[in-house]
DNA sequence: ATCATGATTGTTGTTAACAATCGTGTCAAC
DNA sequence: GTTGACACGATTGTTAACAACAATCATGAT
């Protein structure tokens, strides 16, 4: 599912979608510093590729750039959480409503193997890739429902909010309850739009209330260990 | 109302911005060539601030950078065009039954002088500005409503609904009729978020269907003549 | 006359060196 | 012992020159 930006170029877009990753499923904590020189070695490119995709992931506000300090993943506040998470309570009950109105047998076989790689992940105990595929499957709802405008406002939606989980989210908790995604397919399966967006609507309130927006930033890490030499 | 990027650099904001508004109000037609050294000319800069500020542009899908060719203002297909109003759809009625809820006084003051300027563009004649204020319309609900991330999210379509208006809108058509603007500012101003709600998602309807989606591209322009020497 | 071919020109992409800025550690003064 | 200034090192920002690519136009063959 590579849903990168504007087609700039495919190694660019590839930088930016693994970075991407890296702070979707919280390998890279909120507040990591991300230097150019550290990138330019961990993906063995140069430094004007760097800079470009830095420059697209804060377009995307998923990392700050501070002049002349450097880039860091973004440390979205208190407020700045509420409006990322009202705004998904907007758009992701009426796309899960379109979604229910054209999905087709295709598009539920897809939706259901996710489900089955979520619940395979869990059982692994393999939490990165939990939260991977959790934070995913939304998008892959808007998938779905065949609209790729939504399809990338839901992804930055949902890659900003785990940042936010990460700094704002109780211990345990990764990021969604899978039972609540696979009632949403099963009511993406039998058409019921009201259902489907009844559900996704609890479904993202349950999110935010497990939410405790009074926290500090995390730390800093090593960037090569995680990009550098055959990782991907 | 800078509702710019991320906070790179004040210079770099402005000219994202005045390109922005550029296309907004369809001084720049879809297709538009976008030469780095005409833009460099034109505001009086380095190649490098037009060049971050193009990829901004790109990945916000308002301009399409074409590898050794330059950059060019964005041409939606007829499938783009179909998804970005149904984004629309999606989110504006949902946000501005947010604004129904959240509106003071001085929110409804801010709407009523917006409807004003509307109208006194409109009986002027100013054409360029009726379009650009019927557009800002609806990213003066979505900063009623509070919530910078979907202001972010409206502002981007609406800036790509106005391409979309002038590649398959019909001839006399702008963009809005105000008086479908003033209905939903009274909704509001009552707090009736039902009602609010239904205006807009009728006002939206009523401009998807005064677009004829099999249509022509158009040509290229001088640049120099719209944002050189004291334009703005 | 039309089409293919090749040089030319203009534009974009890339690189490397340089300049500016910030953070840190050291040293002296209080 | 703490605080301030200063200098050093490291990182980012900028510029300019160079390379690569695409479009255009002229040329010549079919």
């Amino acid at each position: 599912m590579s849903t990168i930006p504007n087609a700039v170029d495919a190694e660019e877009a590839q930088i930016v979608e693994r970075i991407y990753e890296a702070v979707m499923d919280q390998r890279l904590a909120p507040g990591a510093k991300l230097s150019e020189a550290s990138l330019c070695e961990a993906f063995g490119v140069g430094r004007m590729r760097i800079r470009r995709s830095l420059l697209i992931l804060a377009s995307r506000e998923v990392v700050e750039l501070q002049p002349n300090r450097g880039a860091y993943v973004a440390q979205p506040s208190a407020e700045q959480a509420r409006e990322i998470f009202e705004a998904r309570l907007a758009v992701e009950p009426s796309l899960v409503r379109i979604a229910a109105q054209r999905v087709n047998q295709a598009d539920i076989a897809v939706l259901q193997q996710h489900l089955e790689n979520e619940s395979l992940a869990h059982r692994q105990g393999n939490r990165r890739e939990a939260i991977r595929l959790s934070g995913q499957f939304h998008a892959a709802v808007a998938q779905a429902a065949g609209n790729s405008v939504m399809l990338r406002i839901v992804k930055d939606l949902v890659t900003r909010s785990s940042i936010i989980i990460g700094m704002y989210g109780d211990a345990g908790f990764t990021n969604c309850r899978d039972d609540e995604h696979t009632a949403i397919v099963s009511a993406l399966a039998a058409g019921d739009a009201d259902q489907a967006e009844g559900l996704m609507r609890t479904h993202l309130e349950h999110i935010t209330q497990h939410l405790q927006l009074e926290r500090a930033p995390t730390g800093a890490q090593d960037l090569l260990s995680l990009f550098g030499a055959g990782a991907g």
